[in-house]
DNA sequence: AGTGAAATTGAAAATCACATTCAATTTCAA
DNA sequence: TTGAAATTGAATGTGATTTTCAATTTCACT
């Protein structure tokens, strides 16, 4: 299957962490990546739940940040105090839909490097940063139209 | 003193919304305005009990939310998870620091015309949005390179 | 296969920041 | 002065996440 790559990501980082291999987490990490980006633990963990009735919340919980640190996973923290996870890969920014919560992602090599240039007069080394536009998408505009 | 200006203009929120002007109101916006920007609802609430050692941390909670109706502070809700008001001005952006938590407002058009342009080609309708860059300010880089 | 030290699990309890409840108090128009 | 309505603040609730801890599982090494 499709996941192969991951799972084998997931087993070298335990192995060289000192970590133990365990179905829990054989399972979350392939209940994140069957999802479609932008999930969160508790939809991560009903979606387990399916197969896997036993395996706790606190399980999914920490088994996310263990991806995140394994590089598998990102955090994201949109308005409204939920974390979500997505599927790690290059950097972007987001547009969040206010209405449908539906989330799309951008980049923009433009801005990247203004963000940089402003930081620059400040003399602030830029670590990270977010860059979110909340509002309508298209098909909630149409739909508020009516 | 320097405040008149702003404690006229929360007397009129409250008239004209049938609310009633108390000693609470008052201080807190009084300890509020003292402050420079971007504190929290805590540290206010340490401010004004020095000289209103009974006003309780609901009351400074609600009174910040009152003060954001009436648009004289801004809630911001950097990394971290503790919401921080800001005296109400023109639109900005921030940098923050990870280090000693300074936090700088920029503003930037080329980059406020860029996403718009970018959400256009979503058809998507912008609200509202974040831009933080989280990283170190120039002292603390000084710092760290000792 | 068996052993045991170390890691993991999951239920429950703790934490953190914020929000709500409610009885007592205060405000202010009449 | 009065009393209806708003406000206050202590206590309690909430929601998301985090920690605790006893029981279970993993896995390197017999």
């Amino acid at each position: 299957m499709s996941q192969e790559v991951e799972q084998r990501s997931l087993s070298q980082y335990l192995e060289e962490h000192n970590l133990k291999h365990t179905k829990q987490r054989e399972a979350i990490l392939a209940a994140f990546l069957e999802a479609t980006g932008h999930i969160t633990s508790e939809e991560i963990h009903s979606r387990v739940r399916v197969d896997h009735p036993n395996i706790g919340y606190t399980t999914v919980y920490r088994t996310m940040k263990l991806l995140c640190d394994a590089g598998l996973a990102t955090e994201r923290h949109f308005d409204g105090g939920v974390t979500r996870y997505e599927i790690e890969h290059e950097h972007h920014d987001h547009l969040v839909c206010l209405r449908c919560g539906k989330i799309i992602e951008f980049e923009c090599a433009m801005i990247e490097k203004t963000q940089l240039e402003i930081a620059d007069r400040y003399r602030f080394r830029v670590l990270r940063h977010r860059h979110e536009l909340y509002g309508h998408c298209d098909a909630c505009v149409r739909e508020l139209a009516e």
